[in-house]
RNA sequence: CGGGGCGUGGCGCAGUUUGGUAGCGCGCUUGACUGGGGGUCAAGAGGUCGAAGGUUCAAAUCCUUUCGCUCCGACCA
């Protein structure tokens, strides 16, 4: 009960008492930190549902940052923005057998329509391959019409049986892009081009590297050929899949009949791919960057890069509140700027406040500060602080903001090197999965009986098998057969 | 779906063992003094104790049923 004792106050120590109180010490428990962090930075809220939730708007706000910076990547790869409905009817979804197999126990059901009962029973859309391969098949007719290149931002329902906030809810927003080719190469190209668009992005815009790679049978999506995927690793040393791609062959277009003529008048099905990232990659930046204090969110994906804090004395009110709206106005044409001159809360509140909502640098202007011509800078992803000359000020913030977006990388990089081990000894590895968790490198003989015996003992699963690397003469890591890949096991979200 | 924890002013909790006038902290309101790391003082507002049924002179407290939240597992973005 350290958490409750944590949490009335009492047994602390004298310096983590200074600070932010209403968040739980990752130490003493990580999961209460994370809910203590989302809540308290109010990115969410709990619906009245179980498993559903409303997100704030500064938990928004990062979404609609996210949606930004994705959407420009995937226009500049050629993909245009669509939406198709919501309901998807039953026979729809059940074509594909395994696509069917795998969502069933979680799709939600519409049964009535007002006082009537539908004759045909409807599914909220658990993904939309279904009722967007519907389309497809009568929007494809020639090879001239490929490749389609559509993406979707719209919600999902999933029915969960245990969620968490951002990281796996009943509902939750996404964008799904569906591609359609013509050859198997091309799509196979796609699939990878858009898993490296996620990769790049995820790493310049939230700061959080990740592995790349192939799923294994046991954890590829339902109904797809390959399912290539993006795995990060948070600061409690387990994985989280942050996005995937989709090879999906020709499975959709056989059952769904999507087919063209092709210029050597044969008719053919398309080969399709789909892909998606998910309001999850906000749990993700929650769970790599934040520490006891709350949220720290990377200059570049900051709704405000900086706050000015004014220290506002009694004596020098007027003065400091025309100096920091004049910064405010000066900055305002170059960074994403916030000026809190409310006068109801005292500065070491705000400070405390702007933390806890992660904003990544504090700007302080006092009277003293105005004397000597200078502001008081302070870094949120390492507490430095600075005293910087005013007229440095203009001159020094870009970079300093860059500075903070590669110095969070840098950390969450090293972080991730020294939590992925790699070796050969099952036993050693069992350890690592118990005590230490992180990424654990091995070669594997590709057997799915291998795979589950590493479920059973340790929790761990194979979160990808890397790309274009073969064990050399090696055994698999849990049998004595010959290793076919090497892959990477982890505890996952 | 299994196992644990929890439902009491907006939030966090005490009170339940042993039935007897609903309490504390934070927040909120008003005012004054303050203001460089969650300020101080004063005066206030706010609760059908998750819901239903039962036992009793009397139920937050005992009994039965039920609903919800949460954590941990099994299943999944």
């Amino acid at each position: 009960m350290t958490n409750l004792e944590h949490k009335s106050g009492h047994n602390k120590p004298a310096q983590e008492k200074e600070f932010v109180k209403e968040i739980t010490p990752k130490s003493v428990d990580y999961s209460q930190w994370y809910v203590d962090v989302v809540l308290k930075a109010k990115m969410m809220d709990y619906a009245p549902i179980k498993g559903f939730m409303a997100i704030r708007p500064s938990g928004f706000a990062l979404w609609e940052k996210i949606q930004e910076l994705l959407d420009r990547r995937f226009k500049e790869t050629g993909h245009e923005n669509a939406y198709f409905p919501m309901f998807i009817p039953h026979e729809l979804l059940e074509k594909e057998a395994e696509h069917v197999e795998g969502f069933s126990p979680e799709v939600a059901w519409v049964t009535k329509g007002g006082d009537e009962i539908l004759s045909e029973p409807l599914v909220v859309r658990p993904t939309s391959e279904a009722i967007i391969c519907d389309f497809y098949s009568r929007w494809v007719q020639s090879w001239r019409d490929l490749p389609v290149l559509i993406n979707q931002w719209c919600n999902v329902v999933r029915w969960e049986k245990s969620t968490r906030p951002f990281l796996r809810t009943s509902e939750f927003l996404w964008q799904e892009g569906h591609t359609c080719h013509r050859t198997e190469e091309e799509a196979e190209e796609e699939a990878l081009k858009m898993l490296e668009v996620y990769r790049e992005f995820i790493e310049t815009e939230m700061a959080i590297p990740a592995v790349v790679g192939r799923k294994t049978e046991r954890e590829k999506f339902a109904g797809a050929l390959r399912t290539y995927t993006v795995e990060a690793l948070m600061s409690d040393g387990r994985a989280l899949q942050a996005g995937t791609s989709h090879n999906l062959g020709q499975h959709f277009a056989r059952v769904f009949d999507i087919t063209f003529l092709d210029q050597d008048d044969q008719l053919k099905h398309v080969w399709q791919t789909s892909w998606g990232v998910s309001t999850r990659l906000i749990g993700a930046l929650i769970m790599v960057h934040g520490d006891d204090r709350g949220l720290i969110i990377p200059p570049r994906l900051a709704t405000f890069q900086a706050v000015i804090v004014p220290i506002l004395t009694k004596k020098d009110r007027e003065r400091v509140l025309e100096a920091v709206h004049e910064l405010n106005n000066q900055l305002k044409p170059h960074i994403r700027v916030k000026l809190d001159d409310r006068e109801e809360y005292s500065p070491g509140w705000k400070y405390n406040d702007w933390e806890m909502r992660g904003v990544p640098l504090r700007i302080e202007v006092g009277p003293k500060d105005l004397d000597k011509g200078q502001v008081v800078l302070v870094r949120r992803d390492n507490g430095e602080k600075f005293v910087v000359p005013q007229k440095e000020l203009f001159a020094r913030l870009p970079g300093l903001l860059e500075q903070i977006q590669n110095d969070m990388l840098q950390k969450a990089l090293e972080f991730r090197e020294v939590n992925t081990r790699s070796g050969s000894d099952y036993e050693e590895f069992k350890h690592i999965m118990e005590e230490k968790r992180g990424f654990f490198l091995a070669s594997w003989c590709g057997d799915p009986a291998c795979e589950e015996k590493v479920k059973d003992d340790t929790k761990a699963t194979i979160r990808c098998i890397v790309f274009d690397k073969k064990p050399e003469n090696e055994e698999c890591l849990v049998c004595d057969k010959k290793a076919k890949e090497v892959v990477y096991f982890a505890r996952a979200y």
